[in-house]
DNA sequence: CCAAAAGTGTTCTCGGTACACCCATGT
DNA sequence: ACATGGGTGTACCGAGAACACTTTTGG
């Protein structure tokens, strides 16, 4: 039996003694590049895809699981990552998509199994810099992938509600803290750039006099060297403090 | 057997059969009375207190749950209820309180049971006109009735910390949305009332005028008619559009 | 008529807005 | 030198803060 077989297998067999009951995890996981927000998404089949997600070990915390499963997806820790919504509709269940699933790959299931029943789902989303990332598929999925979050394929379940509602809380939350922006670039950045970050994520010009005033005045970003070897003016580099 | 031991077996027996497992709702219901923010608890044991909770049926969404356990608790419906944070941390489990609970009423346990498993909890924070609310206890407690949520009385597991993290969602709640401190306040209530609820809240003094232009102007509240019979000049009346 | 509460107005300050101007650098 | 992007300054406006003043009621 094939290495990826023998994983789903288990997972049916050993999951309902080893993950809490009808709770699972979805992680919305932004990253920003090109003057766009994307999204981690995962390939299910030909033309569905989802978020990556998983379960929570019994002897877990539900925080403790969040960083669990990003790191399985992207290889990095110490991320940012922050619970924003629970979703318990009733209708909340993977049962057909797991059937066809499995069935496609060779992996025999029945409905009664743990997995098929309804899930209530504890949504968090993540700011990662993109280019530390480095998404990794699992044994189920066929790709894992960064998508604009404007141009998204069709998602399973209420994957696109829920990060409709991640980006909105996302959005409160650039508004509320000065700093948070910052996780979604590299280590040092410049002005400009954290700019043209929130006018992408606001889908607005922002004055650029303000919004460094503001910025600065805040006392969350320490100035460093100047940038070099760029064309025109060099900018300040700055971190967050 | 009398009705509340024959209750408390059903909810051992039935309990695994009818909820979700491993997945709580907790509570808080705020109301305000004589310039104070109250919240309603039930009373175990003769020192120890908790928040109102309980299960999710098989078929039940979360915010139909919420809503239920409610309507049990104070015979309203209709309420203002918003979910605000999830509680997924390890320790979270009930198990040595109520096993001690059902002995002293004579229910027989196990540590085996559902019941005694980790719960992740979902907090929800309503806001109640504490006029209309009439508290009743269940068939597991002795009392039900309001606290002043700066003076709370020992509470079960990590309850007084679900109450914090409630205040301060309420707190942001508050600034953010204009028309939801009515929700604490009889249908008419006067910029007064209104006023010392907020200062109430925030614990802090706020300037009259300024407050009453603020929500005049915010468009959500109607005014009606004079207040009539009250020492000094009367206030106007305001409801909720 | 007076005390107290309710309602409204005045002034000042501060932060947001729009825009202009200067600076630095690679072509 | 100049086009381009980066950094900072100025003048204006509106909302928030502190406080004063007027109005209404019961005693």
């Amino acid at each position: 039996m094939p290495q990826h077989q023998q994983a789903m297998h288990a997972l049916l067999t050993e999951g309902e003694r080893l993950f809490l009951s009808n709770i699972s995890i979805d992680n919305v996981i932004f990253g920003y590049a090109s003057n766009s927000l994307k999204v981690l998404l995962l390939q299910v089949t030909d033309t569905q895809w989802m978020l990556p997600g998983g379960y929570i070990f019994k002897n877990e915390s539900l925080d403790a699981a969040a960083n669990r499963i990003l790191e399985e997806r992207i290889a990095l820790r110490d991320i940012f990552l922050r619970q924003f919504h629970v979703f318990g509709e009733t209708d909340r269940s993977f049962s057909n998509e797991i059937t066809s699933l499995f069935n496609e790959l060779g992996v025999p299931t029945n409905p009664d199994l743990w997995i098929n029943q309804r899930f209530v789902s504890v949504g968090y989303y993540a700011l990662v810099d993109i280019n530390k990332a480095q998404p990794r598929p699992n044994q189920f999925v066929k790709a894992c992938s960064w998508h604009p979050v404007e141009e998204l394929p069709p998602l399973l379940l209420d994957h696109n509600e829920i990060i409709k509602v991640a980006k909105e809380r996302f959005r409160k939350d650039l508004n509320a803290y000065d700093a948070i922006g910052s996780h979604l670039l590299p280590d040092k950045f410049t002005m400009p750039e954290l700019h043209r970050l929130y006018e992408t994520v606001f889908d607005k010009s922002m004055d650029r006099s303000r919004f460094q005033k503001k910025m600065l005045d805040s006392g969350v970003f320490e100035r460093l060297h100047k940038k070099k070897g760029v064309a025109h003016r060099s900018p300040y580099l700055y971190r967050a403090k």
